[in-house]
DNA sequence: TAAAGCGGCATTGTATGCAATTCGCCACAT
DNA sequence: ATGTGGCGAATTGCATACAATGCCGCTTTA
């Protein structure tokens, strides 16, 4: 069972979007790669349109890049430019977790708690994949415990425009369970309702994956 | 002589997305308009196609909405996200104003209090559209303060989408005076490079001007 | 009389063909 | 030998034609 929604595509320009967004994210299309309308086309067996549509709809997200008849190419950020990204990142998850800590209902609280008891034991086990999934879902819940639906977008859009970049994310076990400790401050700061103490805890925790990233360091 | 360096639309595609954006930003389309492509097309004298395009931009952007098979209509959002992207602004307002501080350049401080002292003669002059429109370099010059291009862009993206929901702004001269008080204290801030004042300073200023507004009242 | 089903019409989604611009290659001059 | 100019091929931008979907009114039936 499925927690996302995950609609069936109703255009094949929308289903392409997705498909491309999930490629670039995932890495299997690496930045600096060029998207070439017709080839994209004959590999998925559509016309020109729906393809030039998704790209666009890519380049307005940020995860690609297009010039006036060039074709557009993955996004490749400045290591300037994706420092302030993660700057930018940071700000954003604090501010979520701090509203959180004003608005969180009891139910979200505790889906909260038992989310992040869930994270505890994939850390015996040694299931980075695991582990790394449910973090995803453990971030989300605090971007929907702020009960500012704008915010969580934002921050869901930069959170996927930066993960291209992130490379053996919980490479070594030890980073999964440092990575718990740090939510474990934040969660703390969250069910106490202490806004300031939340927004240090998840900036700091941020700023600490941040390291844990292979800073791409190109010059465009 | 403009500061701003309005390149000249490199595709028509291009054209129509800053046109259309103009128009629902500056009020001329308002919320709940519907973008009938035909109809822009004749308007524009282009084909259809690069109409959608642009309208696929701002979908991506905010400023309309679309579902598949349904004309885009101009975003029309929900009291409670209007206000939720408000309250995202005014933090990452606030987050600029508190980078400013810290960062600003000894040129780009002085830009500010320039800039500041400009706007303090025109509420004296009384004029309200300049006011505005120096208003806008003014919080721009704090953006570029900070120096995060990814940061610049988000704060600009949000401040744009709120735009069209702003009626009347500076409408009484006493505003004009208010909104200059409360730039001081950013301005003071920034220039002793107190970061933490100057976050607190800007979030006063966004949230003061957030009741300016008349907030949208329809339940989409 | 009202509700549900059906069919025509209008609008969006997709495919294809043509025009315009960019880039690479080669010749030629310095 | 190197830099510059122009020509050609390839790719993107745009226009147009066709297909598919949603909307709206009508009819029909309970």
């Amino acid at each position: 069972m499925s927690l996302l929604a995950d609609t069936a595509p109703r255009t094949l320009a929308e289903g392409l979007r997705v498909q491309l967004a999930d490629e670039i994210v995932s890495g299997a299309l690496e930045p600096g790669a060029v998207l070439d309308e017709m080839n994209l086309a004959r590999r998925f067996g559509v016309s020109r349109t729906p393809v030039r549509e998704a790209i666009r709809q890519l380049s307005a997200s940020g995860l690609v890049e297009t010039r006036p008849h060039r074709a557009a190419v993955v996004a490749q950020p400045s290591a300037e430019r994706l420092l302030g990204m993660f700057e930018a990142m940071a700000e954003l998850e604090a501010l979520c977790a701090g509203l959180s800590a004003e608005r969180m209902t009891g139910a979200e609280r505790r889906a909260l708690e038992a989310c992040h008891e869930d994270l505890r034991r994939l850390i015996h086990i040694g299931d980075p994949l695991r582990f790394s999934e449910l973090n995803e879902a453990f971030h989300s819940l605090i971007y929907a415990g702020a009960h500012n639906g704008y915010l969580a977008e934002q921050t869901i859009a930069t959170r996927a425009r930066v993960r291209p970049f992130r490379r053996a994310q919980f490479r070594n076990l030890g980073r999964l369970a440092n990575s718990h400790a740090e939510h474990d401050r934040v969660v703390t700061a969250i069910l106490r309702g202490e806004r300031p103490a939340a927004v240090a805890a998840m900036r700091a925790h941020i700023m600490r994956v941040r390291e844990e990233y292979e800073i791409y360091l190109g010059t465009r």
